[in-house]
DNA sequence: CGTTTTTGACCAGCGC
DNA sequence: GCGCTGGTCAAAAACG
């Protein structure tokens, strides 16, 4: 492992020395959307295999070969606020090149994105609020997604950002993680298309189904389905890999 | 010249 | 306790 990279003890340390920054990394329940988009196989080809985008901005600031997947993992942050914490990973399905799951994390904390429909101006809070009501002013390590209980079953979006042929989607699952592959199944919804919008409206779910003990694991164990995609109008079910290892 | 991507190293959690 | 794996950082390169 040793390459010719000098030891950058000096940031190493200074990376260190944030604790206030960095959240604890156990136990904590760590929000996710995750998003399988499928692609056809044409638009894949003729493009670059670019993972759908919406139209936030993102920067990529990693990427990681999956041990299951012969594809890597490409890890976004958001890069239009220095202070949003936003993250993406894209990945693709091992079995379906075609097939893209986007993991959302954490929230976007300025209203940002460029909004096709703009004659509203605050499009995206006003979408946001609909759902969230009351949602305070978000910071970095503060996000409280879990305290509604509304009516968390259907999150639909007015308008879809999207003209062009390259995504089809699918479903859109809010999950709560606890530490790896803790994920929880919290809720199906459904889009019309793959938006760009801010998460915490989606990040809602049945206060009920909250257990933070590990009962899940049953249910999850097996989750290996293939990649079937019932189709209903314009709906996708969508089916999340839980890998083997 | 500023911003984003690339890429290897580092780090931390988890399993064995 | 060690090794594996996933996630992040940061320097350099690439791109506009």
């Amino acid at each position: 492992m040793g390459k010719s990279r000098p030891p950058k003890s000096e940031s190493k340390t200074s990376r260190l020395l944030e604790p206030e920054f960095v959240a604890p990394k156990k136990r904590k329940m760590t929000q996710k959307v995750v998003i399988t988009v499928q692609m056809e196989a044409n638009a894949i080809k003729q493009k670059n295999e670019g993972a759908p985008s919406d139209c936030w901005s993102w920067r990529k600031y990693g990427q990681k070969p999956i041990k299951g997947s012969p594809y890597p993992r490409g890890y976004y942050k958001c890069s239009s606020s220095k202070g949003c914490s936003a993250k993406k990973q894209v990945e693709r399905s091992s079995t379906d090149s075609s097939l893209f799951i986007i993991t959302y994390t954490s929230t976007h904390n300025h209203p940002g994105p460029n909004f096709p429909n703009k004659d509203t101006d605050p499009v995206t809070q006003d979408t946001a609020m609909t759902l969230q009501q009351d949602q305070e002013p978000i910071t970095d390590r503060h996000m409280s997604l879990e305290d509604n209980d509304d009516d968390s079953q259907s999150f639909h979006y007015s308008k879809s950002p999207f003209n062009s042929t390259t995504s089809i989607s699918q479903g859109i699952h809010v999950q709560q993680e606890e530490n790896q592959f803790t994920d929880k199944f919290l809720g199906t919804i459904s889009y019309d298309d793959f938006l760009p919008l801010s998460y915490p409206q989606l990040m809602k779910f049945p206060k009920s189904e909250l257990s933070e003990e590990n009962d899940f694991y049953d249910e999850l164990g097996e989750l290996q389905l293939p990649p079937s995609f019932t189709s209903f109008a314009g709906i996708f079910e969508e089916t999340i890999l839980v890998d083997p290892s």
